[in-house]
DNA sequence: TGGAAACATGATAACCACATGACCTTATGG
DNA sequence: CCATAAGGTCATGTGGTTATCATGTTTCCA
């Protein structure tokens, strides 16, 4: 499963590294460290500074850093610009066999589906990610459901 | 979120009508009631008679047909082919900052809900979308099946 | 004030998987 | 053997993602 572009996980990679810097870093910085070309980095990352995810400085002595801790970042902030996660939520089958009102029996469940994904994505944070696994609970935090 | 591609999508809506068909039916009639090309529809269907989730006749009163009951086809099986859901499970930011020993705190919940995915394709079956809701559990509604 | 460093951005190309079409081959039944 | 329908091959289209190029804009500093 792909779930996510390229492009999407550059910007995690990038806003994680920027969670463990604290100080402003280039692009060149970034891109070297992550091995990704840098001038596409740098137009990803001007989306999540407009986006209000980072900070840009211009000019001598300028790069990026986090708009707020990292704690306040959700993933979803980070992926959304790259993403359409709002996307018309059609069926898995798509159209013609089953919508909303005439929905086939597996309908609700793949919906449920659907949330738990993005229920994570917007609980889950930078920091989370810049943890190591050390951190992290007893695992009946989120995946708290039976199957 | 895509999740399935076109592919895929055309592949379960042949089935599903395969599983409400009981008889062979042809490419060209399944093509043309979900309006989908015959050529490339005949491509989809020949690959899931290979993997062994169809029965194809050739010649004369030929056609495909659900080589098992719908209710025995996880929609796995179906996908299976033009979805590479066995993929190597790297963790969502991709590798460089995040491996299986050495993970970020997010890295367990991510999986648990890769898991459930995986799950649901397991469990439910063609049965399961050629059914209305009204095989629902918790719906109100009794509505007959039609598409 | 000029130049270098760094982000910002628009245009364009490269790439690639998905999708489609045209056409020929093979099997089947009558 | 002939019509039919699946099976396979080759070539092409097509849209989206990714990457590159060129240039503009802001800032610092000497």
């Amino acid at each position: 499963m792909p779930v996510l572009s390229q492009t999407s996980e550059y910007a995690l990679q990038a806003t994680v590294v920027l969670a463990r810097q604290s100080d402003m870093v280039e692009v060149g910085v970034l891109a070297e460290a992550l091995g990704v070309p840098k001038n596409y980095l740098s137009k990803t990352l001007s989306q999540l500074a407009r986006s209000g995810v980072l900070e840009s400085v211009r000019g001598k002595h300028g790069g990026f850093r986090l708009a707020r801790p990292a704690d306040e970042i959700p993933l979803l902030a980070v992926v959304e610009p790259f993403e359409r996660f709002t996307e018309n939520r059609r069926c898995l089958m798509g159209r013609p066999l089953c919508s909303e009102e005439d929905a086939c029996a597996a309908h609700e469940s793949w919906r449920a589906i659907g949330g738990k994904i993005v229920r994570f994505f917007r609980q889950t944070t930078v920091g989370d990610l810049a943890r190591g696994r050390s951190r992290w609970p007893n695992s009946t935090e989120l995946g708290g459901e039976k199957g």
